[in-house]
DNA sequence: CATTATTAGACAGTGGCACTATCTATGTAA
DNA sequence: TTACATAGATAGTGCCACTGTCTAATAATG
């Protein structure tokens, strides 16, 4: 198909195919001559899994780039892959973050990204003044262990690429969905709690 | 204090402070004259929860205005908690979600604005490409609400403001937490099933 | 009192991001 | 032949969260 076909099926503008094509979002066209191209259904998918990137899971243009290069070039090595996007650079010294995965006898290997993450969150999360006691936040870490461990006992074993594609793209994918059924499972606890009338 | 020792105890520029000033993200300092204006220890915490609540939890200058509202002035009903940021205007249908919550049995109030980011999650993610068995969602969402039944059980009951602003910010704030949470022990889980090698 | 520093408030400017629009040279389809 | 489409380059747009500049007024200091 030609692009204004893509751009049809999929409802991304012409325009924004180009700039996804010029960011390495999407591979390029098999090209016919100096103005043509033919794009295929592995286009169209690309196309419609950097939307969900992108506009679902709100991953920057670089993060998606990035995301997407190791879908694409699943790393050797399982460190290679949990450390995707470790910034070397300002990978941090992590406090909190030690102290509290200590205290829940997590063994993490070192360097991981979200490890500045997780400092960040329980830093920002101290100077705003909301205290929350550390036994309720270990509590969450164990549920969210759980859904960590029922995440991971899903991803496939028919191959090392299907592996990887499925868990990187599930951290990203399933992050929105996970976010929103807290939100609502806030609210159906709440309810359960407090009644409709606070306090 | 003025506004210059705000700044420097925070943190924060001046031009900044300002800016929050002028956005309603923090209350004007008792005027003392017409150049001049007194800040006190509860601009200063204010402030650091600003910063957190845009740094850290990546909260939009409009969603933080949003959120503190709330805390400032509690609403009267939990149903009017709840719809925080629901805007009646652009609340869709909500077919892939309210199937997936019937599965759950979980009873959802209607019109949560929770509803609108669990159906774009699911959509994203079936486009996406991704296929997740709807079981494993299930059980991930069974998780996540044993994680939302330990947060809510840590609400204060000493006053309904308290409540409020424990469960709105506590929404935000630890939700990054959680997200790292996530990944470590995604990372945790990954060694435990698959080794250092993929495959 | 004179001088320097600081401030509130108004408003314009900046840098980053994700597009979006325009243009040209070429090519395809009716 | 005539209308339409495309690749690629480049420039422009709209939004956001600041950031900088200016003025009139006040405060602090010697």
């Amino acid at each position: 198909m030609r692009i204004s076909e893509l751009a049809a099926r999929t409802g991304v503008p012409v325009a924004t195919i180009k700039y996804y094509l010029r960011e390495g979002l999407l591979p390029a066209g098999e090209r016919t001559s100096a103005t043509q191209a033919q794009y295929g259904e592995a286009h169209e998918q690309r196309l419609r899994l950097v939307r969900a990137l992108v506009d679902v899971a709100h991953l920057s243009i670089q993060r998606t780039r990035q995301v997407l290069a190791v879908v694409d070039a699943p790393p050797a090595s399982m460190s290679e892959l949990l450390h995707l996007a470790t910034d070397p650079d300002d990978s941090q010294a992590t406090p909190r973050a030690s102290a509290f995965l200590e205290g829940l006898d997590w063994t993490v290997p070192e360097g991981l990204g979200a490890l500045d993450e997780l400092e960040r969150g329980l830093a920002g999360l101290a100077d705003s003044g909301l205290d929350i006691p550390r036994a309720q936040l270990e509590a969450v870490a164990g549920a969210v262990d759980r859904v960590a461990e029922i995440e991971i006992d899903g991803v496939p074993t028919t191959s090392a690429e299907a592996a990887v594609a499925y868990s990187v793209l599930g951290t990203e994918l399933v992050a929105p969905i996970i976010l929103a059924l807290r939100r609502i499972a806030h609210a159906r606890h709440t309810f359960a709690r407090f009644g409709h009338e606070p306090g």
